[in-house]
DNA sequence: GAACTAAAAGCGAATGCTCGTTTTCTATTC
DNA sequence: GAATAGAAAACGAGCATTCGCTTTTAGTTC
């Protein structure tokens, strides 16, 4: 809490925590209305509706919709890299995050609605430049990450030191990014299909010498329709 | 007086060929403007000056300028299909036909262009559902190319049958959509390096069990001095 | 092949509308 | 009682698009 000097002239100051919140419901709205309707096609107005309050309001927390676009961006950046660092928290090999991180994409709250702004906010981050540099900045913590974790697997033997730990975790992160493009164009697409298949492909079963006499996909190996494998293998 | 029957049925139509090299040239400069300033930051006047003409000539030729976001998406798409059938039909290696995939669109005619475009086109089928049809049929070329080319794999035995084409498909259509994405951020990332990483995931080498006792990396490139990359500026 | 005609191509000022933002005024808060 | 928070109306800019007009083009006639 601040402290209030009863007697001076400076007096009705809201609680950081009540400017907080209004920011809060604001940026709630405008996700709301920006996932549904774009960035651009969505008005000052419709996200006013959608908060429930007047412009005045609205400008009173946020200098302009530009501002609003950036943090609503930045807020979906710090989920993309929040969902990765927990998965990669989880000590498990890498072909496992690789297979269960769709799935945590899929789960998260509002997981729809922060998919979509993320996408939107790759396209929009090209014709904003400001937005661009505070969007690479969070991309390079995610990538970073995966870098590490990759640079820990040299160490323990997990990964090929030949490896590049820079340009592989760049591969990693295109893996994710694929996920949300697809997923925000195909809703139905299931998160465990396209996490099997990633880890498939990180085994090596696109390329003969190393799949054979390998296990593989675990349960039936005969058909396409779905290799319903336990990632318990190993 | 005069007999103007004879007048009834003139047609001084000009040359398909003529509309079409006029379209092209609407569109080529619509590309230039959208490329750098986005496709809704770009007004319908600097498309217009860019191309050389007047509103009138343009709206001849366009309905509207969703018309030409359209038209410019679908010929971004369109890239992207012709780039990786191209690099199929070379009936390489799947590790191959990976790591060169990259260089493939980065030597492309106006590549940075192209790549800027599609990002944006991606974002914006959010908001245009008509749009989002066209990509989508576009983009489902582009997997089923590569599911027949894992089909085939399949059948030659170069990859694993109790692998899912489709979804094996995505994987690969999401290192093409990465590389394309993290270039438009970083137009300096080399497209061989990214290549090189594609093909050693493929080849397993995140992976222990699949990696040891492999030459590793085609080219030669780095041993394991894991560290040498420049992730550079900022 | 020159003159003529009608339609298409092209021009650019004008239009109307939407949108982000500002400003003014009232209500609330301590 | 003082100043902020919030509502509501209004503003001005910029936008996509249109429309009335002029110029160009291609086919027809003689």
């Amino acid at each position: 809490m601040k402290e209030r000097s009863l007697y001076s002239e400076e007096v009705p100051k809201v609680s950081d925590n009540y400017a907080a919140a209004r920011r809060d419901q604001i940026l709630a709205a405008a996700a709301v209305r920006f996932a549904r309707e774009g960035f651009h096609r969505a008005s000052m107005q419709d996200v006013i509706d959608e908060a429930g309050l007047s412009p005045g309001a609205v400008y009173r927390y946020f200098r302009s919709k530009d501002e609003i676009i950036a943090a609503i961006a930045l807020r979906s950046m710090g989920m993309i890299e929040a969902t990765v660092r927990e998965s990669l928290e989880t000590h498990r090999p890498l072909t496992e995050v690789v297979a269960e991180l769709p799935r945590a994409f899929s789960t998260l709250d509002h997981a729809e609605e922060s998919m979509r702004l993320a996408v939107q906010a790759w396209g929009e981050s090209l014709r904003n430049p400001a937005l661009a540099a505070t969007m690479q900045s969070a991309l390079n913590q995610v990538r970073e990450a995966l870098q590490q974790r990759i640079t820990q697997g040299q160490i323990d033997g997990e990964v090929d030191p030949a490896v590049n730990p820079d340009h592989a975790a760049r591969i990693l992160l295109a893996l994710v990014q694929g996920f949300l493009l697809q997923h925000t164009w195909e809703p139905t697409l299931d998160a465990d299909d396209y996490g099997r298949a990633a880890s498939d492909v990180l085994r090596g079963h696109l390329n003969k010498r190393h799949w054979a006499g390998e296990p593989s996909t675990i349960g039936s190996a005969s058909t396409h329709t779905a290799s319903s494998s336990s990632s318990s293998a190993d």
